[in-house]
RNA sequence: GAGCCGCUAGCUCAGUCGGUAGAGCAACGGACUUUUAAUCCGUAGGUCGACGGUUCGAGCCCGUCGCGGCUCACCA
């Protein structure tokens, strides 16, 4: 860059004024020792005669996101942490020398401010600077004041602006973080051990989806980054760990959209001598559990549409569903030729090999799922399309699983866990023929995850959340690359 | 990967029928010691996403490409 643009040049010279009068444009010396909210606390319900009778000094440092200046007096605003609190710069209050250095502070720059608060004359809580420290100074100007940052890209692209720009950005990944706080802490009062399982696989496993691929150099050993660690929890539970969680990123290579992006993060957690059924309460008084604490109610505004929260949820097997919403009569998804007729009549492209609970599967994605707005759980998953679900001791067809859709969307998905090592080496041999009858791919079979399983594995049930579009509905965001700090960009 | 929409000053946005590139905020100079989208006077700031074409003349019309958004497909 030869030629600066001017505020960037004007703001370089202030920085090298300020270096040769012996000022350091980048200090570290200030302490505050109060954030804006805790002035504010201090003073929330205080009359003026109070504040002003205060003689209590606070310090307070942040970013200037607003500066009015008189000829010798300013008011800033400051934006740290926890919010915003004014603070009122006085030439006679703080001095000559001090004050010439304050005139250089443009929006932007750190300052450190320490002083007594007053009430304005619009009655805003603000600091009369007796001190002004310059931290840091901003070399490129912000964006705008009032309508904030709005291009998308820049947003995704520089989140740091998005962030101090726009103030619901920062409550929706401030509610992303007290939400994976609260999961953590419930999974813990229920016995639950956090662990952390690699993100490397030999052979990627736990999920049909297309993985990462990378290699390790020393070894000349080609790793898959995970599609998902299932198959490393349940070897835990071999291991006696009975009830075991991990949040963590997956990564599959497949298409991004506002409900994907490659790298996601979910949390799964097993418990021994549990069944899917206990899960499904389990699931309901988590997640209304944490609705109620970050959004004050179990009812929330997802885009425009209401959702409540509170248990219990309905619950609906695949073909109850698939049947009322695609209007028609449950017995013709028994019939393999009525199935076959109702899946083409919805549009679904046909290779002539499905299997009837592959049928019913897509039957029900397609006429169903949209329409699951209000929490529910979706039961009788068939065995075709569930090669780790135990099998239903009621109807060999259906797995012990349920799926839980809100808002039209997958939220969770849980099962109780096959344990039979022999049934389980079908399963996934009938899932690497069908990967090689339909992609003309062959799957890998994780031998290691058998072995494990021939060694016994307690009954157990698991169950995977996203933890992505839970945040997306508890914060009312419309694309997951909202709730995502930095989503990937190309 | 396909379809639709978008890309103009640091930011937010106008730009008429193809005829000299605009505003607000921010910036710069000046005035101003209770403002809060401060106010007042003045100044500067542009590869109109990129390249090519049509035209006497293109921000505007056409084509190719880039980046982004939404929808669809694979997936959670």
């Amino acid at each position: 860059m030869d030629e600066l643009k001017d505020f960037i040049r004007h703001r370089r010279e202030k920085a090298a004024e300020l270096r040769s009068a012996g000022i350091n444009p980048y200090a570290n010396s200030f302490r505050a020792e109060h954030s804006a909210a805790q002035i504010a606390e201090r003073f929330a319900g205080s009359t003026r005669e109070q504040i002003e009778a205060c003689t209590d000094v606070f310090s307070l440092a942040g970013r200037v996101v607003s500066l009015r200046s008189f000829g010798k007096a300013a008011f800033v605003h400051l934006q740290d942490r926890s919010g915003r609190l004014q603070a009122y710069i006085q030439k006679n209050e703080i001095g000559e020398e001090s004050f010439a250095v304050f005139k250089k502070v443009d929006i932007g720059d750190f300052i450190g401010v320490r002083g007594r608060a007053f009430l304005t004359k619009s009655d805003e809580l603000t600091v009369l600077a007796s001190q002004v420290c310059l931290l840091t100074k901003s070399l490129r100007p912000l964006p705008e004041k009032w309508h904030g940052l709005q291009d998308v890209e820049t947003r995704y692209r520089q989140r740091y602006l998005d962030l101090i720009a726009n103030e619901n950005v920062r409550r929706t990944f401030h509610a992303r973080s007290r939400i994976i706080t609260l999961i953590r802490r419930f999974l813990e009062e229920h016995g639950f051990q956090e662990v952390e399982t690699p993100m490397m696989h030999p052979i990627p496993g736990g999920a049909t989806a297309q993985p990462f691929k990378t290699h390790h150099n020393a070894l000349d050993m080609d790793l898959y980054m995970r599609i998902a660690p299932e198959l490393y929890l349940k070897r835990l539970l071999v291991g006696g760990l009975e009830r075991v969680f991990e949040i963590n990123r997956n990564f599959r290579n497949e298409g991004i959209s506002t409900q994907h992006n490659p790298e996601f993060t979910m949390v799964e957690f097993y418990q021994a001598y549990a069944t899917h059924e206990d899960l499904m309460g389990l699931t309901e008084t988590m997640i209304s559990g944490i609705c109620a604490e970050v959004c004050g109610s179990t009812t929330v505004d997802y885009q425009g549409t209401a959702i409540d929260f509170a248990a219990p949820w309905q619950r609906l097997s695949m073909k109850e569903a698939a049947a009322r919403f695609g209007n028609f009569d449950p017995a013709d998804l028994e019939n393999p030729e009525k199935l076959r007729s109702h899946a083409a009549a919805v549009g679904l492209p046909l290779c002539g090999r499905e299997t009837p609970g592959e049928l019913i599967a897509a039957i029900f994605e397609h006429v169903a799922e949209p329409y699951l707005v209000q929490p529910t759980f979706i039961t009788h998953f068939p065995v075709e399309v569930s090669p780790l679900a135990r099998r239903s001791e009621h109807d060999p067809s259906v797995t012990d699983r349920f799926e839980l859709y809100i808002a039209g969307r997958e939220i969770a998905n849980a099962f109780s866990e096959l344990n039979d090592p022999l049934d389980q080496r079908e399963r996934f041999e009938a899932q690497a023929a069908a990967k090689d009858r339909i992609e003309g791919v062959t799957g890998a079979i994780d031998e290691d995850f058998l072995l494990a399983l021939e060694y016994g594995m307690p009954p157990a049930a698991g169950e995977g959340i996203g933890i992505d579009r839970l945040v997306m509905l508890l914060t009312d965001a419309a694309s997951i690359r909202d709730v995502i700090l930095f989503p990937l960009m190309r």
